[in-house]
DNA sequence: AACCTCCCCAACCGCCCACAA
DNA sequence: GTTGTGGGCGGTTGGGGAGGT
């Protein structure tokens, strides 16, 4: 096959692009508009094939672009979105106007995993890193049947290995079968082309709002020993931005409250009465005497599973030391500071007078 | 100052799909 | 149905800046 053949017949400029032939590629365009990219180096005199035209175009050029970091709101939803698309980048950009799928590809592997992994989820499933032992689906019908995509909500287990670390995850289930079948149903029946997950989410939320007035404040619902309830905790992104609170009401910021961070309050079926507060997902918060509970309840032959063992450990020495939210806020050691994140390299010149075009849009 | 290490991010690569001939 | 081509996408790379020694 002739795959890309003009980038192989001629010798082209590859590697980073000059000013030079930024002002050539970003003139013709305005120009002509976006065609075909076959024959754009030649019209525009580049020496380059078309499809590095069309990157440098989309990831750099185009004048809709939103440069420099990226806002809470928006690490918020790409953090939403992920959970529910994967590394469907494309999706996810068309989500967050005037980012592109590179940039949020970047952004996503160069923090936003990392932040997740630290804090104790793994960036491909978001769910904890561990192991869910005896994790199963619990099936409430009633107020989650409102929420339009059968998004079912994951019971705690009643191990609280479970609990102490894994914030509600959706599952996709079949909507006539009520189980869950791996998401496939939902990725090959809801994700289409035309699916809005913003809209979806909307939509969501708005079921989830009342289901969880009726719903998940009642303790004994979803079949757990356990309590749990939801708060205004701050937000995985909040906690790394200073603990802000959100207070704008913005969809995607409940949205991913919702998603990744809840309370899980344990005890009622501790004879301990030990009330420990499990800030699940967002951030482990354990306190000292919880290690003292000697996980009495953790599971039913109160026996912990040694990878959680492990984890506790690494939690106790990294993570406690990094990661607190006694003051009702999250602190890390390698806490982003967004304020200092660098803008991209590119506005200079495309502001600059160089670039006559730019005075005339 | 020189060297080293880390890691961000722009750009490339390879694959897939759609479409026309 | 086959082939050629263009466009789109996600994964990966490596240049280079920043910070540390």
């Amino acid at each position: 096959m002739g795959r890309h053949s003009y980038c192989i017949k001629q010798k082209l400029r590859k590697g980073l692009w000059s000013p030079e032939e930024d002002e050539k590629l970003f003139n013709y365009i305005a120009k002509f508009g976006v065609g075909c990219w076959s024959s754009v180096p030649k019209e525009a005199g580049l020496q380059r094939c078309g499809k590095s035209c069309r990157l440098r175009w989309i990831n750099y050029l185009r004048p809709d672009l939103k440069r420099g970091m990226f806002s809470l709101q928006e690490e918020d939803l790409i953090l939403s979105l992920h959970q529910v698309l994967g590394n469907r980048w494309a999706q996810i950009a068309t989500q967050l106007p005037g980012r592109t799928d590179n940039e949020i590809k970047n952004f996503w592997n160069s923090c936003l995993k990392k932040k997740l992994m630290k804090q104790g989820i793994d960036p491909t499933t978001h769910k904890p890193l561990i192991r869910d032992q005896a994790a199963r689906v619990v099936k409430d019908d009633e107020n989650l049947k409102k929420c339009t995509h059968n998004i079912l909500y994951q019971g705690f287990s009643s191990t609280t290995s479970t609990l102490a670390s894994m914030g509600p995850t959706f599952l996709m289930c079949d909507s006539n079968t009520n189980s869950y079948d791996g998401g496939q149903n939902f990725m090959n029946n809801i994700i289409k082309p035309g699916f809005d997950p913003l809209m979806s989410y909307f939509e969501f939320q708005t079921g989830i709002d009342q289901s969880m007035n009726d719903q998940y404040v009642d303790q004994n619902q979803m079949g757990m020993h356990s309590s749990f309830g939801f708060t205004s905790m701050p937000s995985l992104t909040n906690s790394d931005h200073g603990g802000t609170e959100y207070s704008d009401n913005n969809s995607a910021s409940r949205i991913s409250s919702f998603l990744l961070n809840h309370e899980v309050k344990e005890g009622s079926s501790n004879s301990s009465n030990i009330s420990t507060t499990y800030q699940a997902a967002a951030g482990f918060q354990m306190s000292n005497s919880m290690e003292n509970v000697a996980f009495s309840s953790w599971d039913s032959d109160n026996k912990m599973d040694p990878l959680l063992q492990f984890q506790l450990n690494a939690i106790k020495s990294d993570g406690l030391k990094t990661c607190s939210w006694e003051e009702g806020q999250l602190h890390t050691q390698n806490s982003v500071d967004f304020s200092s994140y660098p803008l991209t390299s590119l506005s200079e010149d495309l502001t600059e007078e160089n670039f006559d075009v730019f005075h005339q849009i």
